[in-house]
DNA sequence: CTATATAGTTTCGAGTCGAAACTAATAAGC
DNA sequence: GCTTATTAGTTTCGACTCGAAACTATATAG
């Protein structure tokens, strides 16, 4: 693979991005629109704010707050009050908002990924995984990976007990410990 | 891979074409007019039009009209009309557009996927392209594949003639034949 | 010689997005 | 305590993308 080649995989992933993006119009949601009620879904409950989703998209807060007040106007998601910090909200997928994430349009995207060869469906994950991250890591943006990944993981804190999360000091259960994390810093 | 995974890899694509989708806004232009003038740089002589780029893109005629309007305001392209069938503008690239994509924001894609260890690019490259020639296929969209693995593709036409399209009765020079085509059709 | 098809433009309205100014609540410095 | 950041989030504005639909102009088919 020299540089003319890199240039084309370059040219490939735009071409999908682009694909998939013109896919993701569905349900008259927009494409960032099922981007934040599918993180909403796989975010723990301390991502699951503005600003983790600021964080984890890469727009600025003033954008994100628009579009979850289109989601809200929806009645997909409800804004709940922090009682000890009261600045802050947490964001709640509503009914409504997880029935509509059964109609993901992504899920076109995965059953044509799920058609291709498997060998080819593991490499393509690897390699998106490890490129992604390398950008994020380049942008200083945080990789969102997941809890049990991360290097504040304590697997099974006490014999007995549940995982445990050193940085927030909080019990993780075993549903938490597979979601993804603003605060998630890989081990190793 | 279950079908977990591959919602997975769908999402790490969505993430991807995001990420690249925010780098690509550089020098003041638009990921999409980078696109035009990357695809301009890329076609045939017979696929440099509006209308073409609008099946490439997968626009509507309108926005892509826009789009080639901009960059016809900042002297990157110029169109001009066809002899024969006046009712359509060949696109042109500028001496200026030229050195426009000197500055393509997709090169620094370009080198993080080259620092990535090279059967990672391969497989990276290789599941890419299959994906998205399935999804366009899908949609009966055009592969816009290279000239040269065309079924209408005659090579050597005649002994040390130039190739040759049977599609489009046309000669073929080397670099023709490398260009991407919108009549292209795979070979098998 | 009219019908229709094709290449492309224009206008409109809905939506994304960033920048910047704004409110309100919390944390930090002294 | 009291002032001064800092942080969470909202609002407003302007530039831009995009699709739908109506439009012009040229070419082709019956």
């Amino acid at each position: 693979m020299d540089k003319k080649d890199t240039g084309r995989t370059a040219v490939l992933l735009e071409r999908v991005g682009r694909l998939i993006n013109q896919e993701a119009h569905a349900d008259g949601l927009q494409p960032v629109q099922w981007e934040a009620l599918r993180y909403l879904d796989r975010a723990n409950r301390f991502s699951r704010t503005a600003a983790a989703l600021t964080a984890y998209l890469g727009l600025t807060k003033g954008t994100v707050s628009q579009t979850l007040k289109a989601l809200e106007g929806k009645a997909l998601i409800r804004k709940q009050q922090d009682k000890k910090d009261r600045r802050s909200n947490h964001l709640v997928l509503t009914a409504r908002g997880r029935r509509q994430l059964d109609r993901d349009p992504l899920a076109a995207t995965a059953s044509a990924l799920d058609s291709l060869p498997k060998p080819t469906q593991r490499a393509l994950a690897a390699g998106l995984s490890e490129f992604l991250n390398s950008r994020l890591d380049a942008q200083q943006r945080q990789p969102f990976g997941q809890c049990s990944d991360c290097q504040y993981f304590a697997r099974k804190h006490q014999d007995g007990n549940p995982h445990y999360c050193q940085l927030l000091k909080e019990r993780l259960n075993a549903a938490d410990s597979k979601a993804i994390c603003f605060e998630q810093r890989p081990a190793d």
